[in-house]
DNA sequence: ACCATATAGTCAAACAACTTGACTACCTAC
DNA sequence: GTAGGTAGTCAAGTTGTTTGACTATATGGT
């Protein structure tokens, strides 16, 4: 493949990326969730299977430990998640999502289905299919982090 | 598809962006262009093939002329870009990349191509080009915004 | 059991990117 | 020609993040 057709891809997918981001920020306002960035979509990603300490957190989104505090105290000052005595470590404090926080997750997904179905129009069903396992085939094990 | 589905797909998506992002601004550093962060690569993009005003950057970036000019300012102090003088308005200045921008530019290719060949290992060349004709055909006709 | 060292988390100050507000120079239309 | 709009910049304020310093708890060696 040359370099062109490499940052054509690149652009492509980034564009993709950027609206798909958008526009899931939108769906989770519009279904009521407010104050909140997508940076911290990022954060439920993590804290959403089983909670997660400031430091997962902070090494997941690849920032430090003192700004994942700071998300933190915002998402507990907004009502989305808790900060519970972590059950093996008494230096430790295991953030968790609320009922709400749970709400928001659930209207994210929601929005992401609503996002991805705007491709329809572009692509049949197979080929999302492919899309999706090519994708995960693809992605980093690691954290999503908003790096840019 | 399924709500969950969709959220698997967009979190995987937004996973490759996420390291492609990185793995570019590494190759680009690593071929010696520093000082730069990902923001300013989506400013080239704009400008990469006449050139543009700061006014146009806004827009591109989804900033304010503001933020737009300052970044400006510092791609020019830092020899990547320069202001010229607009041919048609005379308010206006054309916002160039210097021989060392276009240098930059290209350092940006070889590295996304670079990022792109590290896919080879989880997909065959016909993979890769389906997947890249797929993202052309939903990738939003406007411009690349870091949203996050 | 004790001490040295490492780790989890927070507080505070410094910093960087961006926004809002105000202004000048130039363009466009009536 | 004049009124209103647009391009760009300067300055100040806001926000998210980092760096530095500190406390409390854990861990490993002796």
């Amino acid at each position: 493949m040359q370099n062109s057709e490499a940052m054509a891809l690149s652009a492509a997918l980034l564009a993709v990326a950027g609206e798909l981001t958008r526009r899931i920020h939108d769906g989770v306002v519009a279904r009521g969730f407010e104050g909140l960035r997508p940076a911290h979509g990022f954060a439920f990603a993590r804290l959403a299977p089983d909670g997660a300490t400031v430091t997962d957190l902070a090494v997941h989104l690849g920032v430090t430990k003192q700004a994942a505090s700071q998300l933190v105290d915002e998402l507990v000052r907004k009502g989305y998640a808790a900060r519970r005595p972590h059950p093996e470590d008494a230096r430790a404090r295991l953030i968790v999502l609320t009922e709400s926080g749970w709400g928001c997750a659930r209207a994210a997904e929601e929005a992401a289905a609503e996002a991805v179905r705007g491709w329809d129009a572009a692509l049949t069903e197979e080929e999302l299919r492919v899309l999706r396992e090519t994708l995960l085939r693809i992605a980093p094990d690691g954290p999503i982090r908003p790096t840019w």
